[in-house]
DNA sequence: ATCTGCTTTCAGTAATTACTGAAAGTTCAT
DNA sequence: ATGAACTTTCAGTAATTACTGAAAGCAGAT
């Protein structure tokens, strides 16, 4: 039985450690990413101690980190009765996961994009030559497909879980 | 008309700037990032020394980004007759390039980290302890949901435009 | 007012990632 | 074979990003 422990905690690594390539990969911060895994697989909320101990980092890594997954609505902060300290429980359910990465990558990256675009476009509007014609006509583009991925996202994201898989089920059938 | 030569290029270069921000925030290094905007928005294809110039670079830096983009399949190689050198020419249809990078983000990073999930779940497939059978069913949830995300993106790209476009109007209909 | 237990900040440092530039490699023409 | 015109590599360096740990801040208990 304690065998078993010791292979839950060996596999639990190895996903902690893949998730935090993934994330990095993502433009995540690896530190962020593991601790989120972390906290994913944990059956209860834990302390910025029990983080610290269990990734081997400082407090001042673990605070910021937790506090930015807590900005990204990944995690909740816990408060024990009768316990000062705070404790961090993870998001469980992957729909929201996603709805929730979805919907602050679009405002902190997409939306910001977005606007350039459109004043690239603008700035561009009236030109004359065959270059400033091309190049307005490119900004357009891309800002038609980011807008409307954008907007896709969005209306997935807003869907309830149920409501994703009977469309995904149409796209599959 | 030279004042708007100026314009252009003003407006290209914040085009170049916010392309290689994103492309940071999305895990993509900036250089690589810039010069494909800078090629994106070139009427002609450009020589390795032409964006070492445009953006300020060195030829290492250039060299490397550029076969890194090439090995995206984000812009092609174009041998003129009777030149020696290479010149690139990046792939300008909006959708494509959606197609080609969500093939290789699929191909490099999301099939691995599927096999650790795979893998993970399998670990604890026969747990018998509360922890082991939470962990594993979080680890079935989690390759479901990319799993079944990795697929819808494979469908959407391997659409026409056209389709996808008729698609995304049931969708908002 | 002071202490205790915790959270937050941040200057300094470490680790990582990206870039430079020069040298080596390649290919083709003579 | 030699050289010209390019491409490729890579050791060294710079820039960026992430982390540490100690100090400061804060709130409730005494």
């Amino acid at each position: 039985m304690s065998e078993e422990r010791v292979k839950l905690e060996e596999t639990r690594e190895e996903f902690v450690t893949q998730w935090g390539i993934m994330g990095a990969q993502w433009g995540i911060n690896r530190t962020m990413a593991q601790i989120h895994a972390l906290l994913m697989t944990s059956p209860n909320v834990m302390s910025t101690d029990e983080v610290m101990e269990a990734l081997e980092i400082s407090r001042g890594n673990a605070h910021t980190n937790l506090k930015d997954l807590v900005g990204w609505g990944l995690i909740r902060i816990v408060t024990k009765k009768g316990e000062r300290k705070e404790f961090f429980g993870a998001e469980k359910d992957v729909w929201e996961i996603f709805r929730r990465v979805a919907r602050e990558r679009k405002r902190r990256e997409i939306d910001p994009a977005l606007e350039t675009l459109r004043s690239c476009k603008s700035a561009t509007e009236e030109m004359k030559s065959v270059e400033g014609k091309a190049f307005h006509e490119q900004m357009g583009q891309l800002e038609d497909f980011v807008s409307f991925a954008s907007k896709m996202g969005d209306r997935v994201a807003s869907m309830q879980h149920g409501k994703a898989i009977k469309l995904a089920m149409k796209f599959f059938g």
